[in-house]
DNA sequence: ATCTAATCTATAATATTAGTAGACTATTGG
DNA sequence: CCAATAGTCTACTAATATTATAGATTAGAT
């Protein structure tokens, strides 16, 4: 029931790249290499990640002498159910509680299996915080939390 | 995110073996031999699992002529996540969000990590669950849906 | 041109998972 | 006591997934 390193980083990756707001003047680009420095995360593995996350169309790059990576929509249009199935799949304790990927058990009879009425309720309530949590929600409570322990900015 | 296959085996056993009411008169002892049969569970994989789940003291067993497996507490002591926990680990999308096997995810600032934060909520909506699930509420589920669907017994 | 930074593909190292094998021990019943 | 039954224990293997690493390539800026 646990996250894998490849979820974890690029959820880390994009929270970092939401802390750096999207204005008009200023393009928000985020190196990899800083994305990796300031979260301990392997370059090269970052890399993989981060083309993973463009590829589905969550993030967009630029090459050469001031590029980087910056997110493709704002951030409180990306979820981190949308970012957590790129990287480790569908949210589902068992498939056969997998709204996206389906698969049978192989139960006798599914409509009475224990097993998959209390799955169904655990998917569901992870479910109901991924998708429920954007980008920007994060950006928030993180800041709360700040004020809340009175650290200085 | 998903349960390992030795982890849904062992819940499988276990609510078939939660099935079996325990009474005064007649122990409810069950051949590893026939829950793998009615579960489609490779044998000797299952046997391992239930060993483990002995060893914990979820499981009694007899050797011999008329032995087998039975529970070692009533199905309404004995919840999910202590059979997940021994199965497949400590519950928790990311360690540092785990209250038995805490380790430092490594942040500069645990207090304020996002991630932190989310993870921990989504931890604490498995756990409710799963913790708050026994044996004899995964069977009075299924009767209900029995029921609800017109089965006769 | 040259430097920078992302892109792409392959592959290696490691860990985990899932399953198999077989010898051993305890219990029952004849 | 012996044979059959059924769990115990340990080791091992095969497959798969995870976590990277390497290096050549392409795009863009100055």
């Amino acid at each position: 029931m646990r996250l894998s390193k490849r979820g974890e980083y690029g959820l880390r990756a994009m929270i970092v790249l939401a802390g750096n707001p999207q204005t008009d003047s200023q393009l928000p680009i985020v190196l990899i290499k800083d994305i990796a420095q300031q979260e301990k995360i392997p370059i090269k593995f970052l890399e993989q990640i981060l083309l993973s996350l463009k590829n589905i169309g969550l993030l967009h790059s630029k090459m050469g002498v001031g590029g980087g990576y910056y997110l493709a929509k704002q951030p409180h249009e990306i979820t981190l159910g949308q970012i957590i199935r790129v990287l480790d799949g569908p949210i589902a304790p068992i498939r056969c509680v997998s709204q996206i990927a389906y698969e049978s058990c192989g139960c006798p009879d599914e409509e009475t299996c224990g097993l998959r009425m209390v799955m169904f309720d655990v998917r569901t309530a992870m479910v109901d915080i991924l998708d429920n949590t954007s980008l920007a929600d994060v950006a928030g409570r993180v800041e709360a939390q700040r004020q809340l322990l009175g650290h200085v900015q």
